[in-house]
DNA sequence: CGCTAATGTGACAACTTCGTGACAATAACG
DNA sequence: CGTTATTGTCACGAAGTTGTCACATTAGCG
């Protein structure tokens, strides 16, 4: 699983740093802003998959930015988690109302910060569509999580099991290591290229004699999923 | 159309009268209860098909009334519309949160507190006729709220129970800790992934020998319920 | 045929994930 | 108000998975 990025927003840099501290910890990417400005052009430029905004802040404050990125299509989705002092407690609903997905009252143990975190990008990820795929006999269920030869279970490892489930998805063409280290692995793990080669290797002895020539070797390239030849 | 049942839920006596009064004119039967102690027990005897509850009231409150009638499956389908004096109005979200469907401020207008309440009657799903379901001899009741192993009762605890009842209504399907939690304890609950196998092994040792092959563990990805392999 | 680079393969240590019992906090109940 | 269930979390060990290496095997080429 790729980790998430999370944007603070906050003009206290003591804030941001214990906040960030605490992210990390947990494996989140962490990105930091001081200002509403900022925060808007990272927002499109960096993408993150969440957005940690304080609610008060000089200048433009949060409520305000909250409700500009609400309102723009390209970033309504990303999920909004507003810091707010007790004080200002009344304004929770002014707040949610803004479309933040989530508040959190300071003082806040990180804790309580990190589950709160993951239970909004929980309910933001969008489920696939997740068809079976059934090919020669072999069928991979991504919605029983199941693979099959010829209707007998075949026990698959995870990293095989998403091998296998690109493989099938993308059959009939030619893929480098480096491609599939990107694709079944995730973009930002630094892998050697050869155990692309070991997971090839283990999932051909789990299809057996009868489908493991599904998996081709292109020579000097990588791999590839067919059924001809 | 059967006449809708409402359980009014409020310890002044003039207030209820005033309620019961616009609601007769409207067609509905009503109920009245002055305590939630008293309107635990008619919710569960008499089934009504709404209940207005008073914020305010001596003892446990009607708060804690809702959250309780929320939290346990066999009444949290019951929608619950909750009455707040002004000066409570801070309340909402905490209500809200707590799985009422509506509030209403007071004072109100009969007019208004009949529009809301059809609007929330309208809104209730008609609640998906409850039905048993038995798979490999293991049967749970949604009506009693009973399960059973060959005949035989098992003592499942609330979250387990409604846990099974999940599996059992959504099988063959593999379920992320995430989802577990998002679809059995709820949206809005901050609770460590890890939860979830401490009460799958609950259930698994609940279901004993015979049954808990049922719940089988989707490595790298979560639980499934199946009755194959 | 002999050489070389690329790929296949088995072993293994480091690392994850999962099952399990214990525990403290909280809620339900009489 | 004390007693009993229930719940969420943790710590630890067991079991499964992963990435890497060393070495075997093969394909391609002159």
């Amino acid at each position: 699983m790729t980790a998430k990025t999370v944007l603070i927003v906050d003009d206290e840099a003591s804030i941001r740093e214990m906040i960030a501290v605490a992210l990390e910890m947990a494996d989140y990417r962490v990105l930091e802003a001081d200002n509403a400005q900022t925060a808007h052009a990272m927002v499109v430029d960096d993408q993150p998959d969440l957005l940690l905004l304080d609610w008060m802040m000089p200048g433009t404050s949060g409520i305000e930015l909250a409700r500009r990125l609400k309102r723009d299509t390209a970033t309504a989705e990303l999920p909004i988690i507003l810091l707010t002092a007790k004080s200002e407690e009344d304004n929770k609903i002014q707040g949610l109302e803004a479309g933040a997905d989530d508040y959190i009252t300071k003082p806040f143990s990180p804790r309580e910060l990190v589950a709160r975190l993951k239970a909004v990008l929980r309910r933001a990820t969008p489920t696939g569509v997740e068809e079976t795929v059934e090919i020669d006999g072999l069928r991979l269920d991504p919605v029983s999580h199941r693979v099959s030869a010829n209707g007998e279970a075949l026990d698959v490892g995870p990293t095989e099991y998403r091998l296998l489930q690109f493989f099938m998805t993308h059959q009939e063409r030619a893929y480098t290591r480096s491609q599939l280290l990107d694709q079944v692995w995730g973009g930002n793990v630094y892998v050697e290229e050869r155990t692309v080669d070991v997971h090839i290797r283990r999932l051909r002895k789990v299809l057996g004699d009868d489908h493991q020539h599904l998996i081709q070797t292109v020579r000097g390239t990588g791999y590839r999923f067919s059924t001809k030849e």
